[in-house]
DNA sequence: ATATTACTTAGCTATTTAGCTAATAAGATT
DNA sequence: AATCTTATTAGCTAAATAGCTAAGTAATAT
C-alpha cells in the first residue's frame, strides 16, 4: 500500500504542469526500454524513450527537464534505466495502478458508509 | 471530465501534507453539514465540521488552517457553506470518483493497448 | 450595545521551487 | 586520442509557498 509519504511525493510530482506533461508524454509515448527487450530493433512512438528526447518536445532547457524526470522517478511513477549513454524512461504502471485502487476504495467506503448511515443509496437523489 | 488544469490543481492540494491531512480529516471525520439538513440536531463525528474545529487537530494558526482549506476548495476536493457563524465544510466525493475514474481509465488503456501491441497480458508474466 | 465567536484578509519572513547557464562525467564515434 | 552525444551537477535568481501575528468582518450571545 502506498503510505502518505508516497502520495504526497506522487501528487507532488504531479502538481507541475511541466511534469505533468512530461509523465503523459512518457505515458502515452511509447515504451522502447520495453520493446527493445522483447523486439530489438523495432522502433515504435519513440517520443519518450530518452531524456533529450523528452527534452525536445518542450521549450526548456535539458537540465530542467532532466531535474523534472529526477523528481518524476522519485516519486516512483516512472523508472529509467540506463543503457550505453542514455536513460531509458518507462511509466510504472503498478504504481499508478495502486493509486487508482486508493481512490477507488476512498470512493467505495464513502458510499458503503452513507448507506450504512443514511439507507440510502447514491442512484436516490 | 477533468481538464488539465483542474488536475492540477487537485493535484497541488493534496501535495501538501497538512493539506493532505485536512482532507482526510474532512473526508473521515463526518458530515454534521449534510446531516443537519437531513436529521437537524443530530450529531455524529463532529470532528471535521468547521474551519477552526478542524484546525483543533493541527499545530498551525487558525489563519494557516483557513488558507489551506482555501486551497483545497479551489481544488474542488471538498465544498464548504456558511451557515451562520460557521463554515461547514464537506468532501467533494464526486471530483474524487472523477480522479479515480481517470487512474483507472489511464490503466486499463495501458493494459489494452499492451495486449493489443504485444499480444499478452498482464497475467502472463 | 457590547462582547464573544468564527473566520478571513493583510502583511510579513523563511524556505522551497522552477527555471537558467556553465561545468563535469561518461559513453559512443571517428 | 580526440570529439561528439547524453545526461547530471553546481550555482545562481525570481517567484511561489507555508508559516506567523495583527487587524478586520460578520454573526451570535449577553
Amino acid at each position: 500500500m502506498l503510505d502518505m509519504e508516497r502520495k504526497l511525493k506522487i501528487f507532488k510530482a504531479l502538481s507541475n504542469q511541466t511534469r505533468f506533461m512530461i509523465f503523459k508524454n512518457v505515458f502515452t509515448g511509447g515504451y522502447t526500454c520495453s520493446l527493445d527487450k522483447v523486439q530489438p530493433g523495432v522502433k515504435v512512438n519513440p517520443i519518450a524513450t530518452c531524456v533529450s528526447t523528452v527534452a525536445e518536445h518542450f521549450n526548456f532547457s535539458l537540465p530542467t527537464i532532466s531535474a523534472h524526470i529526477k523528481e518524476l522517478k522519485e516519486a516512483n511513477i516512472i523508472t529509467v534505466e540506463k543503457k550505453g549513454n542514455k536513460v531509458y524512461i518507462e511509466p510504472n504502471i503498478e504504481i499508478i495502478r495502486e493509486l487508482a485502487e486508493c481512490f477507488q476504495t476512498l470512493v467505495t467506503n464513502f458510499d458503503n458508509n452513507r448507506e450504512l448511515f443514511f439507507g440510502d443509496t447514491l442512484s436516490v437523489g
